[in-house]
DNA sequence: GTTAATATAGATAATTAATATCCGTAATTA
DNA sequence: TAATTACGGATATTAATTATCTATATTAAC
């Protein structure tokens, strides 16, 4: 059990997208090389943030992407649930119910506890935002490299 | 990110071996019979609870597993612990590093809150116990289904 | 209308992780 | 000694994740 490489390239891509002016654009392409990540994969998951109404996109020659909701109302968990779904995270095989030859529909033993950890878990993720990170990311980081970014950036938006 | 099979096998097999009257042993090849799984991958499990110190082994004729620990003292995440290790479930790829070109010791945006996320995970599963495990299937469960599972207990154990 | 650039959708391929099995060794009991 | 059980590590199989490819659609510039 262990977080993917999907949320972590999902959410710094938002925070790339957060970074530009209103309504410009930048391309999938542009966004894979400032990750540096595969260009296919993270359209796949630019996709995904599309289709979830985090980001909005324009195919053709000043196409690209940008975001859709405002950063104060993207929370982690909204990211979470675009990139891998809203199933649990626990998903019994059915031992309990082969220990006891149970029917189906009998909950597993483990299923409330893992149900409740998983509350706990996407509660956090819910109270983060991607303003909060922003945030963090200016308080963190030096204004040297915040320039940088953000000329790289102007350099490849699409107005 | 899902929750892999290994920890709901555990959990069970120490439900089993809860029933056993005390100082009385199971073997593994009766544990992975009546959990319906596959003898020698819940072999591999049941090593890691006795190298995590809640299970103890003989080998032998007269061999198998017991529970070393007291049920109330056997939390679902010490299971969790033995099963799947300590390492926290989000592991930064380096996107943050890449994006800004930083030197690796710069802690990645992301892992404040996943980590903050996963405490609070933890901490539910750290105020479950095996005791609480058992003590809920004995509510939930028909006398004629506990009767069932200790009189097949019954034929196997090995005091 | 054509061309180039970009996004979309789904299929396929490559890589990694999880589960299952095997083999040899060690320990215990009859 | 032989049989039964657990242990440890290697190997095999299966499943999941990440990466890529192909075809299609859309847009802007010419």
């Amino acid at each position: 059990m262990k977080i993917k490489t999907g949320l972590e390239q999902a959410v710094y891509a938002l925070l790339l997208l957060n970074r530009l002016p209103k309504h410009a654009m930048l391309s999938g392409e542009s966004l894979s090389e400032k990750l540096h990540v595969s260009s296919t994969y993270l359209q796949k998951l630019m996709r995904k943030l599309v289709q979830a109404g985090l980001v909005s996109s324009v195919p053709g020659v000043k196409g690209g992407f940008r975001l859709l909701a405002t950063p104060e109302d993207i929370q982690i968990y909204d990211v979470y649930v675009a990139v891998e779904g809203v199933e649990s995270l626990y998903h019994s095989n059915g031992v309990f119910h082969a220990m006891f030859q149970l029917a189906e529909n009998k909950t597993c033993l483990l299923s409330d506890v893992m149900e409740e950890a998983e509350h706990a878990w996407q509660s956090v993720l819910k109270r983060t935002t991607l303003a909060s990170l922003h945030q963090a990311l200016n308080n963190t980081s030096t204004n040297d490299c915040l320039t940088k970014i953000d000329s790289w950036l102007k350099e490849r938006v699409v107005l």
